[in-house]
DNA sequence: GTAGGTGCAAATCGTTTGCAGTACA
DNA sequence: TGTACTGCAAACGATTTGCACCTAC
């Protein structure tokens, strides 16, 4: 169950940020969809209810939902970011290298892996980023790619 | 066993590149540099002992390498890339937070995880991306992290 | 009323590209 | 000799920042 446009308002009250419409507005297109989306994709459609949103409030919001842990960040290896409303679950993510569909895929066990690494190197992991790369259905229907 | 820059060398002939004094400086650098580096410091390294390379030279060195597989690239989340010399085994990297070290991490069955995923999902899975972050032991004896 | 939020334009950062000159095979 | 390579400068795309105006609380 992924958290809703209410709670994460909620989160932001209760955080002393103030609620305006840009925000607002923000956070309704996050919460709404089900896909991870770019700043500029999340700006273009704010846009569409909000015409006269900026682009930098949409990075402002973004950053503020990500720092109270509200939005996950996407990290592709490409040169853009891409967020999504977050999903209370460990999870990860399978990326179509064609399209750029994202799915989640739930966690499997790599918390055995990782204490076993912390016990033999002495790190204190905080965190590890487990990301599949590969060609979904569709696009592998498709066959335009390599 | 770390590609050497001879062997490195001896790929790019191969493949029917021109072994230009920059790109063996660039080569020399990354082959001898247990870290991984981004294009800049590499730049300012490979400067020490050439100091007529231009950036662009070692970006255009860099994607060659990556190319045929003679690098390979870190994708830490940051907003910027880097790179060290090939290990030839499948591994995953360890990222202290604080002070950016690297350590390689053998791979730990993920490729089990995979299959599972693929058959579950119908995606052709290429590839995974898994890096560990954490504190190193030297940063965490520091104590000036939070 | 006021601190915090906004939009614009300009700055910044890492990276890529166009181009005219240069040098390896 | 000829094509691939080089360095510079300018272009680029994503993101950040400075600033004067605005608005939610």
């Amino acid at each position: 169950m992924r958290l809703t446009e209410r709670k994460v308002l909620a989160v932001l009250r209760r955080e002393g940020y103030k609620l305006t419409p840009q925000r607002r507005a923000v956070i309704r297109v996050v919460a709404s969809s089900p896909d991870h989306l770019t700043p500029v994709t999340l700006f273009h459609r704010v846009r569409q209810e909000h015409p006269d949103i900026g682009l930098t409030t949409v990075y402002r919001t973004l950053e503020i939902m990500n720092r109270l842990g509200l939005v996950c960040e996407l990290h592709t290896g490409n040169s853009y970011r891409s967020y999504t409303v977050t999903e209370p679950e460990h999870h990860h993510h399978l990326i179509c290298s064609k399209c750029q569909a994202v799915v989640v895929v739930a966690d499997c066990g790599l918390q055995d892996m990782q204490r076993k690494i912390a016990d033999e190197t002495g790190f204190r992991i905080d965190d590890h980023l487990l990301e599949f790369i590969g060609i979904c259905p569709a696009c592998q229907k498709e066959r335009t790619y390599l």
